[in-house]
DNA sequence: ATAAACTCTCCCCCAAGGGGAAGGTAAAGC
DNA sequence: GCTTTACCTTCCCCTTGGGGGAGAGTTTAT
């Protein structure tokens, strides 16, 4: 089927799953003729992991990982697992980050009365030392 | 001061420096002979303001309408406080798709025994529709 | 036959700088 | 005075994960 199809079916752009074809990761057959790619259902079944793992946050090149993984018949799970428990702990990291920058945005503008007087303690604390 | 001192005392690296002169945030005054940036306290002050509040996970151009409004002494503290919360606001919803991306995998990762058998309920789960 | 829809490659764009080359300057050592 | 070293300048390419659009070829529908 043409990209067209292919992107509708997994639920991705055009420009997205020709982008996967270029860096290697969802490579179609082509046309040699019109150089029109050629998708075959197992290469949607590959878009359509890749999309989903992209939801869950993996990078690029986590996908590619889980793809060869996915690929390989013989991979014990624990690989995936470990992959998957790593990512866990980097979104664990991100959320910490963000947590203790709400609270100290949030106690900011807490004691900030916002009103029409120009003193402000979020600028006083941002111009501060 | 020269680039370096001022990225010293800013805490900034000297390409972030340069990077916000460039775009016109932070624009020193400049040796005509040498082409040197010449950097006073005040632009200091504002170059440590504006690593605060990319700290503070504003982007550039919210540090832009933050810094204006710092230069501005008849500016109400009600602007910098709607500023402030809808960071916040943004921020809440970025930790809760951050929350739900880390409960589902956590779901998964649990409900993989993680050996050395093939067969991976966390794969499953991105294979599936 | 022609217009619409689809596809191709190629190039530039985003945020927020990082890395490094090529070349001018300044300060310090000898 | 000379040289080394440290610092400064501009310029260009790189990152992530694609988006937007130009210009040209193809296929499909009318």
């Amino acid at each position: 089927m043409n990209i067209g199809m292919a992107a509708k079916r997994s639920g991705l752009t055009v420009k997205t799953v020709r982008y996967y074809a270029n860096i290697g990761m969802v490579v179609p057959a082509q046309d040699g003729r019109t150089g029109y790619r050629d998708y075959s259902d197992d290469d949607v079944a590959r878009l359509q992991f890749i999309g989903k793992a992209r939801r869950f946050d993996f990078s690029i090149d986590e996908c590619r990982e889980l793809l060869s993984l996915y690929d390989d018949q013989d991979r014990s799970s624990s690989e995936v697992k470990a992959l998957t428990l790593e990512k866990i702990k980097a979104i664990d990291a991100k959320l910490a980050e963000l947590q203790s920058l709400r609270d100290q945005l949030n106690f900011l503008a807490k004691t900030c009365h916002g009103d029409n007087r120009p003193d402000c303690p979020i600028l006083d604390a941002l111009k501060g030392g």
